[in-house]
DNA sequence: GTCCAGGGTTCGT
DNA sequence: ACGAACCATGGA
């Protein structure tokens, strides 16, 4: 079993996920932070409320008392960190120059870049390069990680990084033009996700998930 | 009432 | 580099 063989598995039992959800790659980004330990659910009510406020920009949101801008995403929980977070982002994401002007910028100093911001961590950076500027990134995730050490093609303990580079590392052998990398990462973390709500669905709090013998690439 | 979510990020050691 | 502490809503 490989890397890419799972992938496969997945996108035959689910299809085309074409994450992420959003009318704009800033709407992504704000997304990213606000769903950081967070069902999506309650993102999506908080997203829709700064819509709602005609708030959802970078300057609006700098500008806002943090108290103010906390109410109107009350919904996704950790309302006070998230509203720092996503002001400390905002600073920075208008300081740099704004969307154009990022994307300007090569993939390691933008990631660089997103994880200096205080908020952004290794998971939040990495779903905004890879969801709201299309670089070829493996987000890793809690699921990623359970997943992948139930098939046994990791062990778990893996730093982020480590994990991350054995994911781009192994499929990047066998994809070759770079905007098919940037898909096959979107929808490869779509369809873990994916599949992990559809067997905690099957068996609601489970806390062992049945994920090796449900995934349809361990068989 | 309890568990968990597209748990991560920060900060101390 | 690792572990603890922190944050707080809403649906199942």
């Amino acid at each position: 079993m490989t890397f890419l063989s799972v992938y496969r598995a997945l996108s035959k039992q689910y299809g085309p996920q074409h994450w992420w959800p959003g009318d704009t790659p800033f709407e992504v980004m704000v997304g990213a932070v606000l769903t950081q330990n967070t069902a999506w659910s309650n993102v999506e009510k908080a997203i829709t409320s700064l819509k709602q406020a005609k708030s959802l920009t970078a300057k609006k949101i700098a500008a806002m008392p943090a108290p103010t801008l906390a109410e109107l995403i009350r919904s996704a929980g950790y309302f006070n960190v998230k509203a720092k977070r996503l002001q400390n982002f905002c600073n920075w994401f208008l300081q740099q120059g704004g969307e154009s002007a990022l994307r300007q910028w090569d993939d390691a100093s933008l990631r660089h870049g997103l994880l200096s911001v205080n908020g952004v961590g290794h998971e939040t950076a990495d779903d905004m390069m890879l969801y709201a500027f299309e670089r070829p990134v493996f987000v890793i995730d809690a699921y990623t990680r359970r997943l992948f050490s139930r098939l046994e093609l990791v062990t778990g303990e893996e730093g982020y990084e480590v994990l991350r580079h054995s994911f781009e590392t192994e499929l990047s052998k066998k994809i070759i033009p770079g905007d098919e990398q940037v898909t096959l990462y979107n929808e490869y973390h779509a369809l873990i996700v994916i599949h992990a709500k559809d067997v905690c669905r099957k068996k609601p709090r489970c806390s062992e998930c049945c994920l090796r013998r449900q995934c349809p690439a361990a068989e």
